[in-house]
DNA sequence: TTAAGTGCAAAGGCTTTGCAGCATA
DNA sequence: TATGCTGCAAAGCCTTTGCACTTAA
């Protein structure tokens, strides 16, 4: 398991704002989550690593990193928010309604779509967020057993 | 303004279930809203109309509709979950950050990356939702002129 | 050093649940 | 009429806020 440390370009990301041990550690966490992490995972995870830790610092930070762009929020599945390192490139998400498996994927359809749409509805398009649910090979194969 | 009665049919579609004067009142007000409320406005405007309506049956309500599939939860803008009375065509929302407006679309790209996701990932796509927010042609103009 | 951040606990929203009375099929 | 539904109030979650203490720059 990799356990790198934030580089400096997260002190500068923060803006002013200390990078406190805290900071670091829920950074840390929602980096090597691989994005998939909503609030409360978030703070399950932090207090399993440092004890003392509350679910107001997990809550007040996110709002933070939301605010300096540091992760992107995304609703997924039910009604949770889950949070992940924001990336250049532009992604959506596809989540396993039998395991939970989230996956990321890129498809040029997306772009026509968001094009098309912003052209023939004359909006000016500023966010884009694709939600898929589904079964994934595997838990399809187990449903099909069930039946 | 027009007030329909709800029709026989909805009373089909109740499944053994009453089809009380609350619940006609709530699948009207979701209806005429043209589907895009929030539970606690639809709980406004029940209230609006029948003083003594609570919460519970509101939510109630709701979560029995989503059950009999007579509406359609959607995830539109910040959190909130709006409903609408489940329509045949698949229709995607685009939201106005400007004035709130909600513009239902079709575009047969949507149906195109489906599909192209459904083969390249292997999953089977069950659920597809689209959460596109941007501003419209007038919001765009007066953000212009904002700044 | 000192302003910003933290933990704790309490408060705030929204949603669900338990229960006695009411209304629909 | 009898079961299911309702309203009320209380409880449950998740999230935010206030305050005194701590800590990073």
């Amino acid at each position: 398991m990799m356990k790198r440390e934030l580089n400096n370009s997260q002190t500068i990301q923060m803006q002013g704002h200390f990078l406190t041990t805290q900071r670091r550690l829920l950074l840390e966490l929602i980096r090597d989550s691989e994005g998939h992490l909503d609030a409360k995972e978030l703070y399950q995870r932090a207090r399993a690593r440092d004890e003392s830790i509350g679910p107001a610092t997990v809550y007040r930070s996110l709002n933070l990193f939301k605010e300096l762009g540091l992760v992107d929020e995304m609703r997924l599945g039910k009604l949770r928010c889950y949070y992940e390192i924001k990336k250049s490139s532009e992604h959506q998400h596809l989540v396993c309604q039998g395991c939970g498996k989230v996956i990321e994927f890129q498809n040029p359809h997306f772009q026509e779509l968001i094009k098309a749409v912003q052209r023939e509805q004359g909006f000016k398009i500023t966010r884009a967020e694709l939600c898929l649910e589904g079964y994934c090979e595997h838990c399809e194969q187990e449903e099909k057993g069930d039946d």
